[in-house]
RNA sequence: GGGCGCUUAGCUCAGUUGGUUCAGAGCACUUGGUUUACACCCAAGGGGUCGGGGGUUCGAAUCCCUCAGCGCCCACCA
């Protein structure tokens, strides 16, 4: 059967993956094996397959494939996040795209096109993943409101509640005028921005004076209730306990004195305004001033704004710059470089705002999460230099702000039953709800109906926060079989820009909920850019379509591709000519393939360089799994990929095969052919992790195997010892090819032309392995000589000096050249080595077995120096 | 402003405890090669005073100091 010389992944990867999933290989339910669990980062819902997915989940499917291999029970949970604000953003844009406005709908209609829209798209990612190879479990496929994780998030919520940790605030949050919602502090991103610092002047209320500020966003006067001064600024000392008046609206307000005003900035005054800005809301409690919150929730003035009431902040910005402008107020203006927060999500302008938010206390947890990863080293990070930020973020932390105005996610589990804010009762469900309010309120006669639920959903990290307990079901029955067995996992990939959004709390939760770590190992993948270290964002266009490259380049030549330049938490700088490379290895591969099986095999005998050729390369394979064993240990796929790429390549296809390869037209001997492909096979198993379809396929066209037999659910091969010695010698002998090809091409002298090779010295290497020189460069013979022959051309390899005599016209003027530059370079090395003997310091300082290395390289430099010089007296220099 | 990290070949990066194995890999590049698995190939080769300066040491890419450039995290001065 004729096999294409081109390999043709695409109807390849299609019949494998279904394979796979039709004898259930990527099934897991506990048994007596010992388990390997990964859960997946869960994208966004309505995410589709970007370059960071194609890389984060091809090292977590290297993974779990490796694990499989080494007869671990692997489990990989996959399933996606209903991504609360991310999604309800886009639900509201497509509603808007149909004319439909959400103020105009109600929350169940609302959640029932978001629902709709889950299940359109909510597979898609999915999908994409199963082309890309990954071998998750696909029947433990979850969803972050999926009814048994939504009771997890409200079972957590209420147990928090009930020892203190959840409180209820009215905080300074970071507005959203855009989506209308508060944001975390980390979803706030706080870029440089050029704006204008406003010089104003508020009158004094007795006429005695006046006072100038200094403001970055003017409109908010008309929420300032004082004037702030540093009371060791002599310039503002007798201004202290009077009255100014704020302009426009002609508010009274004291001027108070506070270390916290530097002296240096703007004018030395302050004006505070404790509803808009988060030190403002300090001072305004600690000097006791009122609060005037100027702004809507879409972040449009409200009454207190006046006649600019319901014009956005940034138009009424300008409008009360000009207002002020032609009183007088505003004296000057000057150019400022600041840093302003804008939403992760909306890009809209945050809004420090004073509203009613709950909260949870991070003091408490975060210490035994502290603990796990700097001191105890249960948990560790790959590389470890993230741990540094994640200590700074830890010791650091701040409360966390968990409750979001939005209606797609897990409402709070809050009940209100009076007429205000501040009689209810939080509980699991409405029903205990009413119990509880009933009892508490001492009102027999409440209703149902009486019930309020908060508005409010919870942060969409507070169901992540759990993601690797309750895939498990292990916050709602702590006590089941699959919980006890996977949980904790053991490896979790994901990128450094979640490090405080999901994995500090995935810890927190962790040792909370479960006292236990959720995983042991993290794995922080780099960020994917493009060749000029442009991040990848749709906005600039520059990420190629995943699918797109798997369709050119095949899931297992995208695999590699990524791979090979992405060292853990190094940035990828994607370039598909990284796939190429990939694509190209499974070529190789491929044909190494088709060579093998084209040999016709017979009974002859097995010549003696052969054995030792197949004997080297058993060696030279274990050495390098101990090698890409030592990588995965440590975390550096790329290296281990690396590895095996060169021992197939290399050693595997130009050495090996090429060592036993027949002449032309010749039948191979059935020993030899036979540990060929025993050796392939044992490649292929290192392969698969990295390119599992190329490898599947190589596996089962070798040989028919029973389903229980299939390469995935083969075995990783064992580590020997290996020998060093048989490794060596071969790798003379490789250099001596090596010298005799370059020696060719500078005598440009033709491989079907037979030299005949003198050797002068010890081959300290078995001399069958001469049989296999022979035939790799074409050798009438090789033999050992008694006296060196000057004359010939010549190399020198350790001690033993080879030598070639001259069958056609020799170069001579360019090998003068050379010989001479060589001279040169020699004698100035003999020169610096014997430098170093000489200081005495060295020799008596230096550890014996470094000194004998010198006096070993001045003796071998001296040698060399004398060969040189014979050889060129020989040209007749 | 506080903290962390980086700077090694044209590009992307390895270099664990300072000393045979230390100046490396992959890609790119140059040269030669195709009736005999693969041109998505084979072979040979060029290329770096390890960011600058100083110090410790018999010896520094590696340890210390300093300067310059880059990146990330945290906080945020109106």
């Amino acid at each position: 059967m004729a096999i294409s010389s081109k390999y043709d992944p695409s109807e390849i990867e299609k019949k494998w993956y279904a394979y796979w999933m039709e004898h259930g290989y990527f099934y897991s339910k506990p048994d007596e094996r010992p388990a390997f669990s990964i859960v997946i980062p869960p994208p966004n819902v309505t995410g589709i397959l970007h370059m960071g997915h194609m890389l984060n989940n091809t090292i977590q499917d290297i993974l779990i494939r490796r694990a499989r291999l080494r007869g671990y029970n692997a489990c990989w949970v996959p399933g996606t996040d209903h991504a609360s604000i991310a999604t309800e953003a886009k639900v509201v844009a497509k509603l808007k795209e149909n004319g439909i406005d959400k103020k105009d709908i109600s929350r169940e209609e609302f959640l029932n096109h978001a629902w709709d829209w889950t299940h359109e798209y909510g597979g898609v990612i999915l999908e994409q993943l199963k082309k890309l190879g990954c071998s998750c479990d696909w029947q433990r496929t979850k969803f972050t409101m999926d009814e048994d994780m939504n009771a997890a998030v409200i079972k957590t919520f209420v147990e928090l509640y009930r020892e203190g940790k959840i409180y209820r605030g009215f905080r300074m949050v970071n507005w959203d005028p855009e989506a209308q919602t508060t944001l975390s502090d980390e979803e706030v991103i706080y870029e440089e921005k050029q704006d204008l610092l406003y010089y104003l002047e508020y009158q004094l209320k007795d006429g005695s004076g006046s006072v100038t500020i200094a403001t970055t966003r003017p409109e908010t006067i008309l929420g300032d209730t004082a004037i702030c001064v540093n009371p060791h600024d002599d310039r503002y000392s007798t201004l202290v306990g009077k009255y100014a008046v704020v302009p426009v609206c002609g508010r009274k307000i004291p001027i108070i004195a506070d270390d916290y005003v530097d002296i240096e900035f703007g004018t030395g005054c302050l004006k505070v305004t404790p509803a808009h800005d988060m030190n403002d809301k300090m001072l305004g409690e600690k000097h006791d001033l009122d609060v005037i919150d100027i702004l809507n929730p879409d972040g449009t003035l409200n009454h207190h704004g006046l006649h600019y009431e319901g014009q956005d902040r940034s138009v009424a910005r300008k409008a009360i710059a000009k207002e002020l402008q032609s009183s007088g107020v505003l004296i000057k203006t000057e150019s400022i470089t600041h840093k302003v927060g804008t939403s992760e999500r909306t890009k809209a302008v945050i809004e420090p705002r004073l509203s009613d938010q709950w909260f949870l206390r991070m003091d408490e947890l975060s210490q035994p999460a502290i603990d796990a990863v700097l001191n105890t080293d249960e948990i560790k990070f790959f590389p470890k230099k993230f741990e540094n930020t994640y200590r700074h973020w830890m010791i650091n932390i701040r409360d966390w702000n968990i409750s979001r105005q939005l209606w797609w996610g897990q409402q709070i589990p809050a009940y209100y039953y009076g007429e205000g804010n501040n009689d209810f009762v939080v509980a699991a469900t409405k029903e205990e709800a009413l119990e509880m309010a009933q009892s508490v309120s001492g009102q027999q006669h409440l209703k149902m109906t009486d019930l309020r639920q908060d508005p409010d959903v919870l942060d969409t990290w507070f169901s992540s926060w759990l993601w690797p307990m309750s895939v498990f079901d292990g916050i709602n029955n702590p006590e089941n079989e699959e919980f006890k067995y996977y949980y904790p996992t053991n490896d979790l990939v994901t990128g450094p820009d979640i490090l405080f959004f999901w994995v500090a709390r995935m810890i927190m939760a962790g040792h909370k909920f479960s006292d236990q770590k959720p995983f042991s190992n993290v794995y922080f993948t780099g960020l994917v850019r493009d060749k000029q270290r442009r991040k990848m964002s749709k906005s600039l266009g520059n990420s190629p379509d995943a699918l797109k490259l798997i369709e050119d380049f095949g899931a297992d030549g995208v695999r590699v591709g990524l791979l090979l330049s992405a060292a853990a938490g190094n940035d990828l700088l994607f370039d598909d000519a990284l796939c190429q490379q990939g694509k190209g290895f499974a070529n190789k591969i491929w044909n190494a393939f088709r060579l093998v099986k084209g040999w016709e095999v017979s009974d002859k005998d097995t010549p003696v360089e052969n054995t030792l050729a197949l004997d080297w390369y058993a060696n030279k394979f274990d050495l390098a799994l101990a090698e890409i064993n030592d990588h995965f240990d440590k975390y550096r796929l790329s290296d281990a990929l690396m590895t095996t790429y060169k021992l197939i390549w290399d050693d595997f296809c130009s050495w090996l095969l090429e060592a036993v390869k027949p002449d032309y037209g010749s039948p191979i001997d059935k020993k030899t052919y036979d540990q060929v492909i025993a050796l392939f096979e044992q490649n292929l198993k290192i392969l698969h992790p990295f390119m599992p379809f190329l490898t599947e396929e190589i596996w089962q066209q070798n040989a028919t195997r029973d389903s229980n037999q299939a390469l995935i659910v083969s075995d990783w091969p064992a580590s020997k010892d290996y020998d060093q010695a048989l490794i060596t010698d071969f790798e003379s002998v490789k250099e001596v090819i090596s010298q005799l090809r370059s020696l060719r091409k500078s005598q440009q002298i033709a491989f079907k032309d037979q030299l005949e090779v003198l050797v002068y010295g010890t081959m300290d290497w078995n001399p069958n392995l001469i049989g296999l020189i022979k035939k790799l460069t074409n050798l009438s013979d090789m033999r050992k000589v008694d006296e060196k022959q000057d004359g010939a051309l010549s190399f020198r390899i350790g001690s033993t000096e080879y030598f070639v005599p001259i069958v056609g016209p020799v170069d001579t003027e360019g090998e003068l050249i050379q010989l001479t530059e060589e001279l040169k370079y020699t004698q100035g090395f003999l020169k610096s080595v014997q430098g170093k003997l000489k200081n005495e310091r060295f020799v008596s300082n230096a550890p014996e077995s470094v000194v004998a290395i010198e006096k070993q390289k001045e003796s071998d430099a001296m040698d060399k120096i004398q060969m040189l010089q014979n050889r060129i007296a020989s040209l007749g220099a």
